[in-house]
DNA sequence: GGCGTGCCTGGAAACGCTTGCAGAGTTCAG
DNA sequence: CTGAACTCTGCAAGCGTTTCCAGGCACGCC
């Protein structure tokens, strides 16, 4: 940087602010100190930049699973917008509550990022307050919508387009199965979605049976286990409502080794629509997962840059029907 | 820092050599210098650490797609090390060609990282020599085996199992769906997984009919319209060996619109075992995509720690037969 | 014309750590 | 018993920026 300044013909403290700009700095005078740290291929060292006080630059993405498509897609569109805006992305893995604790405990202590965003969890308040509180800005998404900043789907508007759906095509017992993060007690989609299934229901005028509602791990081993379940009941649904597409593609697998068509004898819908559904033909309520990574970044951006503190936006989903829903078998 | 040092009754100085482990200091100061720094809950400033010459504790991952579950896990594994290390990982997405030179050209100008991890593509050597003289160690993971630091599968005898595999049942007209990533034109995959298809036919002395291959793009919706080209050849095969197993999964749902039944009719084969592949009876060659992460980031923590340069290293593969493999049709 | 007000700019002190250099003990061979 | 060779530790000089504090200057108003 003394290079680029003396270049400039300017003292090092002037090159600083023309780079990072400040206001108080002549136009004439700031041109110069950009058209020499251009010839001099100059870019600012983030080490020393961050010492001095300045911003890191880096972004911290916490993230409870790494291997499930969600969290892949979700990571993807938000990455896109953070590298876009040259910002670098810290990746961590919080698998547990104790890995989570840890995390929220260390990172603040020596500032290692500008912001942070938490995918697919929701984020305590005081976590919240501890992070704000060093200047550490917050983004959630995937989650649940709260009043803070976050991006999610409204769980039970999408629970309600799935479980309207088997009620719109006749089904008067529909099965539920709830998944549930281990790893995540106040997994938020649980109540949501579950509520919706209640909802619905109730709606239309159909008894609750807590025979039906049979709550599982997630992940389509657990799904298959879920729907054998209520495959065994004395009086099984002619229908499943799954929170998830994983877990539904789980119980169809547990539908065709039974020899039950889909969706003659079973109507089978799930939540996400998972590459996958397509390809197993399994009806679902489809959400923009990608496109709410990229919220959630611009969101970042905008706060970074010092945007007020906005509240949570909830995007729309989307009923796709397709092959393993249909009217029951009278 | 200066507190940690205070507290263990040693000068800054010897503080930071204990703390990073440095030679020449004795066991009982460091216990010292450490102890203090764990009551102090004391984090070492990677900022100032890497200013002063020292190391910046972050490493980057560049990944060429992030939602796809067999990169995903092989984050996975190779996070778990690598944060257990207290290393930090700087994710890139290197999406196309673009993308990479982009990050090979701006990474090493101001040094942001102490290594790098390439997931599943193949490192070039000038890109390697372009790291390694800038002190940046590099390891591979999940591409191809190759004379540098890198864990993979064998391809060609991941493909020959399963191909194998069909030929031991008894098929003597045999399908390939290759698959190729439109964003990475040298995918080493191809290759060693075709190769291995043409050596299992020519082994078993089975014809060579170019019309049984088939190259598409990666994914499930390419592997649907490739098994529709398959069937509609004039002599189309009684089983198909998929380069990997969304794409089998793909080529099973045109098979299962066509009305066909699976083994009966068609046998498939995939490669990876996809937690899908088990939800769908496919039969599949499992990698341990979990494991080469850890490998990789086991690799690189003794790269890191002054190891001498370690030669490629190829994981074992292991055929999973399920429901979708059968004996022809006679 | 004098003087208060802002706008620019430069000097210099951090920021939190590493490391070369040198001094003080310690050990060991001659 | 002496000197060489080590091992361990402290001092202090940076590393590349940012920012506080002041000083200079031009401008406008009384």
């Amino acid at each position: 940087m003394a290079d680029v300044a003396r270049r400039a013909g300017v003292s090092m403290a002037t090159a600083s602010r023309a780079l990072s700009n400040h206001p108080h700095v002549a136009a004439g005078t700031r041109a110069r100190v950009l058209a020499a740290a251009e010839q001099l291929s100059y870019v600012i060292s983030p080490e020393a930049s961050r010492l001095a006080g300045g911003a890191t630059g880096r972004v911290a993405v916490v993230v409870p699973h790494l291997s499930r498509w969600f969290f892949g897609a979700l990571l993807d569109g938000l990455e896109s917008v953070l590298r876009a805006a040259d910002l670098d992305v810290l990746l961590y893995h919080v698998g547990d509550a104790a890995d989570r604790r840890d995390f929220f405990q260390r990172l603040p202590a020596r500032r290692k990022v500008d912001a942070v965003v938490v995918l697919g969890m929701p984020v305590h308040d005081e976590e919240r307050a501890r992070l704000e509180l060093m200047g550490v800005h917050i983004v959630a998404a995937g989650g649940q919508v709260e009043n803070y900043p976050s991006v999610s789907i409204d769980d039970l508007a999408a629970g309600r387009q799935a479980v309207d759906h088997l009620i719109l095509l006749g089904h008067r017992r529909i099965g539920m199965i709830a998944a549930v993060d281990p790893a995540e007690p106040g997994w938020p989609e649980g109540p949501g979605r579950t509520l919706a299934y209640r909802a619905a229901l109730a709606g239309a005028g159909l008894p609750a049976d807590p025979e039906l509602e049979v709550t599982v791990e997630w992940g389509g081993r657990h799904g298959a286990e879920a729907m054998e379940r209520l495959l065994s009941l004395r009086e099984p649904p002619t229908a499943v409502y799954a929170h998830s597409d994983e877990v539904a593609l789980g119980a169809m697998r547990t539908l065709r080794r039974a020899g039950l068509r889909i969706p003659a004898d079973m109507s089978v819908v799930g939540i996400d629509d998972h590459p996958m559904a397509e390809l197993a033909d399994l009806t679902t309520v489809a959400q923009p997962v990608h496109d709410q990574g990229v919220r959630a970044g611009r969101m970042l951006l905008e706060l970074l840059a010092g945007g007020s503190d906005t509240e949570g936006v909830s995007v729309p989903t989307r009923l796709v029907v397709r092959g393993s829903t249909g009217p029951p078998r009278s």
